[in-house]
DNA sequence: TTTTCAATACTTGTC
DNA sequence: GTATTGAAAA
């Protein structure tokens, strides 16, 4: 991002403050008290947060290590830590409180884990774990997952450690979601079972520190004192739990510096509340409130888009954002028949950006759900374009990385059950589920771990002799590995117990397509291990960052979720998929309600300012969802853009995405009369050039409203897609349709023809 | 114990 | 339409 030099004062002032816009400077400049800066997309919000890091270390009003920055996402973190430094110079040696919150509490909790009946060398768990650990405890209390998953008790909980709620906060009313009322039983439980495993699952990481902070006043003291600053990015994504970890460590001083914006909060599924930045002035009296609105990404087409959709919103706080940047492009709207027609054109505008020399890096595809990846991926391994597609399933997550570290974790961790019974029988070592279950026994028996158990097993003729050779080779191979562990590097054991296991040779063996990828992930992680000391290190640093920085070196389209997309800037985005019941999603309405559209209509805006210079949305007519084919209407937040920021390039033939799609108002009827949609109509031939876009407007007027009053209830129609069927009811341009392949569906009048 | 087949679900996803 | 998952058959 460049940014024109503001006018400077005379005084000599520090050269980081340079190029600062007034908004920006007052943000870096109000050190104490409570100060929330609300940063619209593109308005510098990552500068004005490394600015003030280093305007707070350079003016001596706080040492690196009295400053407490949290941040959500690694990436994050290191960009913060990153840019900080280049701005102060080599002044930074550490900043040992810059981290994730996680990343954090993970810190705190290690030095004071006996507060809470842990050792300091917890396990932390991810979500796989989680899921199994749940599992054991769901069947403990005959309850039959199959009626309650173990999915739904996981997001329970989930939610109830977002708003820092112990078992014995569990209103009852919640407890009832699962089991007939078991929720909060099982919740502790769960938790029993976390402390005999000396692990925590993520939520715990922030729940156990709040609970040492509010239980050890000289604990919370000692943290307050030192934490003389606190600087806090993507405030709008908090969760309660978090809010009052903030509020406990913030203290009487209150010097905390929360940037955020509440239009591109789109996290709640998952515990975040807007809520804590719409309070922020109730929670902090007094508290400064700077907006950052000069935007130095996108056009001023493409911001009066988004300001226009996000303006449909009830709960925001309000910011218009600006800019000088020259007028550019319209957001351009298409229709499009299906999924396949809507790869094939972006395809082939990403095609004309080749030919004119524009590199494919700048452009990214940013779909509501990953579903919608795949056309678009079939259409680009077609034409032989390169992409990537972010946030698949992370390395991390990856099976063979996993049962790596599991065999790791054991040996660092021998109490780990939940890792010694992922890889007990992997490879296949003739240890099935007859074999775990007698070690369970026995573990409960003795009342100790998985693994101890075991050992003692070998022992006695429990076992069929069979079993009890493979399992005798497998705790001997362990005990041998622990020994080696401290002779050798963590690099060379893991190499020796990824060989010696048979782990490798499994992959090596196996046939299937992804075996020669998995084994190459294995290397990939072993390489990776050289950048900690020890093995200890390593996997915390796997628990908590688990990533592996991949080589950006081609030229590459992105493709990525609107989730995975925010705080990320292309010169080119596509937008597919505007349709309701995609996006808006239909479940996130079912569930959510008004909370919900209006989440989904941040995503939009998020969606939309991405984009430096254009931005193109497009609609399906027919999607297959599930299987099932069905006619789609255009979203609702297509007749939410201003229609003279957009411009519309549908097929002939399409429905124009601008007509109320809720209502059986006529297309032209509401805000597509408007002076600026005349002028959009206007302009459509400079889009076009002279091709059809006359004959595409004809088409469009045409087919779709008079069409709809010609047909009749009973009367036979042909749909293109569906085929024959009878009209069962009229609703304006829209009919229910009994189709004799397809059944009953909701179709527009424009794809019907007389039969 | 392992393989195969049917039932199931199916947004978003950091740490 | 398909990937994953769990329970019956080999």
């Amino acid at each position: 991002m460049t940014q024109p030099l503001a006018h400077q004062p005379a005084s000599a002032e520090p050269p980081y403050l340079r190029g600062l816009n007034e908004e920006q400077r007052e943000a870096v400049l109000a050190l104490d008290g409570p100060v929330l800066v609300l940063a619209g997309a593109g308005t510098g919000k990552t500068r004005v947060l490394t600015t003030r890091l280093a305007h707070l270390i350079a003016s001596r009003k706080a040492w690196p290590s009295q400053i407490l920055s949290v941040t959500f996402t690694n990436k994050a973190a290191r960009e913060m830590i990153e840019r900080t430094g280049a701005l102060v110079g080599g002044m930074v040696e550490g900043m040992p409180w810059l981290g994730t919150f996680h990343s954090i509490c993970a810190k705190i909790l290690r030095r004071h884990a006996e507060l809470v009946g842990l050792k300091p060398s917890f396990s932390i768990l991810d979500v796989d774990d989680q899921l199994r650990l749940l599992k054991q405890v769901i069947e403990a209390a005959r309850i039959d997952e199959k009626r309650w998953p173990a999915r739904h008790l996981s997001s329970l909980i989930d939610s109830w450690k977002n708003r820092a709620m112990s078992p014995k906060d569990v209103p009852p009313g919640e407890s009832f979601a699962y089991g007939n009322g078991k929720g909060a039983e099982l919740y502790e439980a769960y938790q029993q079972r976390l402390k005999s495993l000396n692990a925590v699952d993520f939520g715990d990481l922030l729940l156990d520190v709040i609970t040492i902070l509010k239980t050890h006043p000289q604990v919370l003291q000692e943290y307050q004192d030192r934490f003389v600053y606190i600087l806090v990015d993507e405030y709008q994504d908090t969760n309660v739990a978090q809010y009052l970890w903030l509020r406990l460590l913030a203290g009487q001083r209150r010097n905390i510096c929360c940037v955020g914006d509440d239009d591109q909060s789109i996290y709640g599924w998952r515990g975040a509340e807007v809520d804590n930045i719409l309070r922020f002035e109730r929670d902090f009296p007094g508290a400064k409130i700077v907006r950052l609105e000069r935007n130095y990404r996108s056009t001023p087409y493409i911001l009066a888009a988004a300001s226009g959709l996000i303006a449909a919103n009830k709960s925001r706080l309000g910011k218009t954002l600006w800019t000088d940047a020259p007028e550019g492009d319209r957001v351009s709207v298409r229709g499009v028949w299906d999924a396949q027609e809507e790869a094939r054109i972006v395809a082939d505008d990403i095609e004309q950006k080749v030919r004119n020399r524009e590199k494919l890096s700048h452009v990214a595809i940013l779909v509501r759900a990953s579903f919608q990846m795949r056309a678009f991926e079939e259409r680009f391994v077609q034409l032989g374009i390169p992409y990537r597609v972010v946030g698949g399933p992370r390395f991390y997550e990856r099976q063979e990385i996993r049962d790596a570290l599991a065999y790791l974790r054991v040996i660092v961790q021998p109490d780990d059950d939940l890792a010694f019974e992922r890889i007990f029988n992997k490879p296949k070592r003739g240890l099935g589920d007859a074999a775990l279950q007698s070690v369970h026994k026995m573990a409960r028996a003795m009342k100790v771990p998985l693994f101890a158990a075991a050992r003692a097993m070998i022992e006695t003729d429990e076992l069929p002799a069979r079993t009890r050779s493979a399992l005798r080779d497998l705790v001997q191979s362990f005990i041998r590995w622990a020994d080696q562990a401290t002779a050798l590097s963590h690099i060379e054991l893991a190499e020796m117990v990824l060989d010696e296991s048979g782990y490798t040779a499994m992959w090596q063996t196996d046939r299937s397509p992804e075996a020669p990828g998995r084994l190459e992930n294995l290397n990939e992680f072993v390489q990776s291990m050289k950048e900690f000391d020890s093995l200890g290190g390593f996997l915390e640093h796997v628990s908590l960052v688990m990533e592996i920085e991949q080589s950006e070196s081609t030229e590459k389209v992105t493709i990525m979720t609107l989730h995975g997309a925010k705080g990320l800037e292309f010169p080119t985005v596509f937008l597919p998929g505007w349709e309701e019941g995609v996006f808006p999603s239909q479940r996130t309405l079912d569930e959510n309600g008004l909370q919900g559209l209006e989440e989904e209509r941040r995503l939009a805006y998020v969606g939309l300012t991405r984009a430096r210079e254009t931005a193109k949305i497009s609609y399906a007519a027919n999607r297959s969802i599930h299987g099932r084919w069905q006619s789609s209407m255009p979203s609702r937040f297509i007749a939410e853009l201003p229609a003279d920021a957009i411009t519309v390039e549908s097929d002939p033939g399409m429905p124009y995405g601008g007509q109320s799609n809720l209502s059986t108002a006529p297309i032209f009827d509401s805000g597509y009369s408007s002076p600026g949609w005349q002028r959009a109509q206007a302009r459509r031939g400079e889009v076009f050039g002279s091709r059809p876009a006359i004959e595409g407007q004809a088409e469009l007027v045409a087919t779709s409203d008079p069409a709809a009053e010609t047909f009749r209830r009973g009367e036979r129609v042909f749909h293109q897609k569906f085929g024959y069927g009878r009209v069962t009811a009229l609703d304006g341009n829209k009919l229910t349709v009994n189709f004799d392949k397809a059944g009953e569906k909701r179709v527009i009048a424009s794809y019907l023809a007389r039969a």
